[in-house]
DNA sequence: TTAGGTTTTCAGAAAATACTGAAAATATAA
DNA sequence: TTATATTTTCAGTATTTTCTGAAAACCTAA
């Protein structure tokens, strides 16, 4: 194996095991990691092939990545199978994950909240209105991060950037 | 069980089913949780009848919550057994958060592509050039990503929370 | 010391998650 | 339509993660 294919094929497997801390399994990264260095569009076979990985798993973990919109199906003409290539600009890449986490993370968190803070209201004893106090604080934080968010990834890159560090200055 | 512990009940367990979306086990989610919204220092024997987790558990993520700085130990005169109490103040919350899922995502994602940079360096071909010029670009962003929340989280909330408003603005 | 109380550790069990492979469903060409 | 190529699904299996419970280590008071 030549260098370059020895440098993506370590970028794959190490992007693979970071994964997990991501809270992306194994597979799903490995793919979303091959697709972003590859130059061409990839099938499902290609996919099984370099990473050894079975059908079922393939298919799966490309269509959860479709749905991200991490990656896209391209038709190529004149062939049957699925081609698929990753979105490759950065700044997109980061609205899509920053996107999704809000609604796995601070949109859930939020919920949960606002539930429990509306019960605790009825509450009148100094404790009651404690946890109600805790909860609010918060739940103010989890929704301002949830804006942030928000706002963030639905922004050019080029509007924002300047003022983020401008303000960290 | 009167209202007031029943939500308290009721928070305890669902946020403990939303730890795994933010990476941290259920018990750990709960143990936190049970914390946050208990006016007292809690025992490590406290935690275990509330959840219904063994010692073991019940230790290992306490000593994990400590080792965040999202509780602490704290001595109660006169008694034996180890109490803790949650941090409660919920901008030093997010700032233990920013600085863990920093130490755990960002910093390993930018040692991969560093390093996976650096070997591409030496590629001459017009596509080693372009794997280059890709991981450069995802490790710009994973870097800057970095830096926000290694700035952002070491920075008072008073100073911070009104330029960030003014941005999103 | 030492005896009893408390915390820590860790091997094995349980639970959660991810993966395989083959059958079923679907799409396309002839 | 029929045959063939391709994709999807999912029951069963493998792997990883979490949890238990009991033994070992560690404290503290007497």
């Amino acid at each position: 194996m030549n260098e370059l294919a020895e440098i993506k094929e370590d970028f794959v497997t190490q992007w693979g095991a970071l994964g997990s801390q991501w809270g992306v399994n194994r597979t799903m990264a490995m793919i979303h990691a091959l697709l972003l260095v590859s130059p061409k569009a990839l099938t499902t076979d290609d996919i099984m092939l370099e990473l050894s990985v079975s059908r079922g798993n393939a298919n799966t973990n490309l269509r959860e990545l479709v749905s991200w919109g991490l990656i896209r199906q391209i038709v190529i003409k004149g062939e049957r199978k699925d081609h698929y290539e990753a979105e490759k600009d950065t700044w997109k890449i980061f609205c899509i994950v920053a996107r999704e986490r809000k609604r796995r993370e601070t949109e859930p968190a939020s919920k949960v909240l606002s539930h429990c803070i509306d019960r605790s209201k009825k509450i009148k004893s100094a404790e009651g209105k404690e946890l109600h106090q805790q909860l609010t604080a918060l739940n103010d934080f989890v929704d301002l991060a949830n804006t942030i968010m928000e706002k963030v990834a639905s922004k050019e890159q080029s509007a924002l950037l300047p003022k983020v560090l401008k303000l960290l200055a």
